[in-house]
Formats: C-alpha cells, structure tokens, sequence
DNA sequence: CCTTCTCTGCAAATTATTTTCTTTATCCGT
DNA sequence: ACGGATAAAGAAAATAATTTGCAGAGAAGG
C-alpha cells in the first residue's frame, strides 16, 4: 500500500501537527523526498519527533522507511493535481505524456477488478466464437487489438467497429458465444443497443468501460476502467495506454486457459512469418 | 539522469570494492533501497565511508541523495533482468504486465531523440497529405492510431495495412506528401520497397523502427525505438505501449505546430459528437 | 475541579553519516 | 629493483540525524 493511499485513511484523524505534515507532502512533494526529518519538521512547525510519530503512524518503521515509500510511490499520481505542461517544448512534452501514460498505469493497477478480469477471461477462453466490438477511433482499436491478440491464441474472433455490422453479429450470436465491447466514455449506445440484443438472445456480454455507465449496465461482466482524463484537448488520453494494458492482462489470461492450443497456435503463426521473411525467428510475433 | 544510466556510464572506471556496491545496487534492490549505509556497507564488505565516496561518484551529494534517487528510479528497469512471473494468479499477471509496461515507457524517455521527433512533427505538420503505414497486426495498429490522432487535428491522412495499397499509394504520392511507416521488428521488407519508391518520386519518408534496421535505413527521417523485449511468447509485448506513448508525443507536437486548425477541426468534431449523443459534452473526443 | 487522555516538545540517548587522517597497494619512471 | 607519486580503502573522530523517554499543556469527560 503506497503512503499516499494511507494518507487518504487516515486523514480525518490527524493531529493539527499531523496535518500540517501531510500537507506538506502534498504541496511540496519535491521538498518532502528531498528533506531531513529536521528540515520537514521546522517547515511544517513541528518537532521531529512529531515527524517520526507521523510516519509510524502511515504504518512505517521509521522516517527513513517513510523516505523510501514516499520516493517510490509513483508520485506520478500527484502530477495530476498540477497544472499542464511547461512548455511545448519537445523534452517537456515527452516527460508529460510519459508521465501521464504511467501515472494511467498506476491509477489502473490500483483499481483493476481482478475478480471481473479473471471472470472475463473465463468466459473468453471458453467462447466457441468472440465478436469484438468498439467504435470512436479510441475504442475502435481496442476492438481490433483483441482481434491481434486473441486470434493468436487459436480462438475464434471477430472485431468491428460498425455500428450496423454489431447489430447483426449480436442478432447472429449464439449463448456459446462472447460478446465483448469497449467504450471509454461507456455511453456508447449503440453499443448499449448491441448488448441488449446479446442478453435477449442469451449471449453472454463483457465490456471494458467505465463503470456505472450505460454500457456498463447493459454487459454480463463489466471490467471497469475509471481513470481521470487530462483537460488540454490537444493531448490524446493517455487512457488508451491503460486499456491497452487491461488488454494484455485479459489476453495473457486466457492465453494460459487455452495454453496448450495456444502454443500449437503461435507455432504456426511463427513458422509462418520465418519463412515468409528472411528465417532469421527472432523476430516479433507479427510487426 | 537516473542513478543506473549513470552507473552503466561509470561502470568500467569503478574499483573494486565500488563494484561489490554496484552488484548490490543490481542484484539486491530491494535491500539496497531499505538499507542503511552500514547496512549495505557490510553487505559489499567495505566501510561505510567507501559507500560515500561511491555515491558522490555516481553524482549524488550525500548517501541520503543517493538513496532518494535510487527509490525514485523506475527501478522497474531491474526487472527486466529478473526471472518471469511467478504465477499464473492474475494478481501476479497484472502486477507484471503493468511493471513491464512501465518499464517500456522508462527505456522509451530515457532513449528519446527527441531531435528526429521534431523533425518528423515538423514534416507531418507542413504536409499536403499523410500515408501512415503498417502491417502484421502490432504495426498496422500504429498506422491506425496515427490517422486516429492526426485526422483531429485537421490533417488529411490515410493510413493502409495492405502492402500492395501501400506500393500504390507511395507511387501515387507526391513531394509536398510525407509517408510515415511503423515497423516493431524492422524486417518488414514490403515497407522498405514503399520507402525505396517514395524515395525515388522525392516523397518524404519517415520511420518508426529500430534504428540500424532496413526500415531505418529506407526512411529519410528515422525515429527510433530501441527496447528490449521480454521472451514468454504468451506476453503480448509492452513494446506496444512504448510505440503508442510516442505516438502520442508526435502527434501533441503536430498538434502544438497546427494549433489554430486544430482547435477548429477539434471544435467540429466534438459538437457533431455532443449533437449525435446525449448532450454532454464532458465525454471524450471519439469513443 | 479533578482525572484522564492525547498531543507535543525538550533533552538525552542512540544511531547514522561524513570528515579527516593514515595505511596499504599499485603504478610508473629511473 | 627502488623510490616516489597516486589512488583506494579503512579506522577513528567529528558531526549530524533520528529516536526514545519523559514531562508539560491542554482538551474531554465525569
């Protein structure tokens, strides 16, 4: 558990030494790693043993424990509340999408719902044929990525992004089947659309969306992704990069149900690309 | 600069007792970041003042600079040293995949040229019109995003997954046009015979490859990316998310050179989205 | 108004880190 | 091979940081 997390806990009962200190992390993180407990404890008006007693208290062993917790919780998370970039330099606008792309990993790690992934997995695994739906560019390569991924496991896939095409492909789905849709927005009502006629028909439905959202509602399983997104509307969300991952873990996971087929699978596919190309097989699993 | 890159910098001048340290540092993280500097001054068999001297080398003003640093590295570098995950549990998978995609990200920053990266933003922002190109599944996914994030900022682009459309369009391209083409592997020959055409007609090439590769060489402006990548064929590759961050780098910096095109195309699109849903407009820009 | 509890700082004790000084080992030119 | 220079590394001392123990102040509750 990261310190800030704790700090969120615990904060109602802090002392008014104690939340000074907190504050101090909060507004001046860079101070915060970077001091002794002397320098912390004079800036936030407090004696040091005020200090230790607050990091005891955020459940570590001493303040040199807290140091070290501190400087690797990706602190990244506290970028958020700052305001954008300094400049549109490129070094500045790498570090920023850097930093947010992690900061989107962090966020998504900390809130994955296991339960609902390995349930998805399940159900994938098992899918006699999987339609994948997205749509909106963002979602639309989700949709296709599962395509990437998952065909290279032996399953049976589909991916579409056509709001038409979706219709039919669920009124043609059968129980066996899995229908898994994609929305960041989770307001995709199309898709909503798509999904209700999934459940009617008794085919089972995930969607990777928000949670609370219509598209939500509207799935079997829902693995939600709740991120907060940045506000420069120049800036593509670094969300993708969360969904992405989700992607990864679900397809690993059903790469390990489907372990053995999958392999045979992958063989294949290898052999394929060796010969097609020039025989050297280090090479990446498709371009 | 982060303590490994400037460790791997010193590597070769370090004495001896500097390298028992340095072994520590690579083999023991964990308790090189926990420790004391006479704790980790046993461990390497040296004396504590050894351990100062060491610090002061790599760069840090005192032990506890060099500690804080130390914690603050994405040490996740590390693990990619480290043996694959230990288990199947998807707590574990998802703890793994997540570190590896973080990782990626930190070799993608730390290996940036950022100076190929504004010329290639450069030339995408002054072309008539744009061919994003890729193929194989992970690449093809690229050239999607990269029409994805461009046509929002007013561009014309196109992007194709078809080699024998590719070859068309390179020679229908013309100089005023700029090709940009995705390859993870740098292997993929159809693309170096695009670039060679283009080429040949004086149509701009760039790439988004590994440098020292046919596709590099091909491309009149190379963007590199060189990461490593993991070898449990069931892993999808995190180099998907490293390619994506910087695409995203790309594009925010095309956006920043376009900005009053943008701000109107972008404007358009969301009141068409807002319209065409539900009316609010707090949703994202495409699904 | 007293008791009791919590919060807090002070001073002492402890521990950690750095500085200084010295020894040892190594390298290089004669 | 021998001295002298230089670098490496430890011992001990000095300094700085951190924790502990204790006691006072103040609030809450009877």
């Amino acid at each position: 558990m990261d310190i800030f997390a704790t700090l969120q806990e615990e904060k109602g009962r802090l002392s008014p030494s104690e939340s000074r200190i907190a504050d101090i992390l909060l507004n001046d993180f860079e101070f915060a790693v970077n001091a002794s407990i002397i320098e912390l404890a004079a800036k936030a008006d407090v004696s040091p043993p005020t200090v230790t007693r607050f990091c005891r208290r955020l459940g570590c062993e001493s303040f040199s424990d807290f140091k070290v917790r501190l400087a690797r919780t990706p602190y990244i998370g506290m970028r958020y509340l700052k305001p954008e970039p300094k400049s549109q330099e490129p070094g500045d606008v790498a570090q920023d999408i850097i930093t947010k792309a992690q900061n989107a990993l962090f966020l998504l790690h900390r809130s994955l719902d296991l339960a609902a992934i390995e349930q998805a997995a399940d159900r994938l695994a098992q899918a006699e044929m999987i339609y994948a739906f997205g749509s909106g560019g963002n979602s639309s390569m989700i949709a296709g990525e599962l395509q990437n991924r998952l065909f290279r496991l032996g399953l049976r896939i589909t991916a579409s992004s056509d709001h038409s095409m979706q219709l039919m492909m669920a009124a043609a789905a059968r129980p066996a089947d899995v229908i898994i849709g994609s929305s960041f927005s989770g307001r995709n009502t199309e898709l909503v659309r798509a999904f209700t006629l999934a459940r009617e028909a008794q085919v089972p439905t995930i969607a990777l969306t928000q949670s609370g959202s219509p598209v939500a509602g509207a799935a079997d399983i829902t693995v939600p992704v709740d991120l907060p997104e940045g506000n420069n509307i120049y800036r593509p969300t670094s969300t993708r990069i969360a969904y992405v991952a989700l992607l990864d873990i679900v397809a690993s996971l059903v790469a390990y149900r489907v372990q053995p087929q999958a392999t045979a699978t992958l063989r294949r596919i290898k052999q394929q690309l060796v010969v097609h190309r020039d025989g050297d097989d280090r090479q990446l699993l498709g371009d």
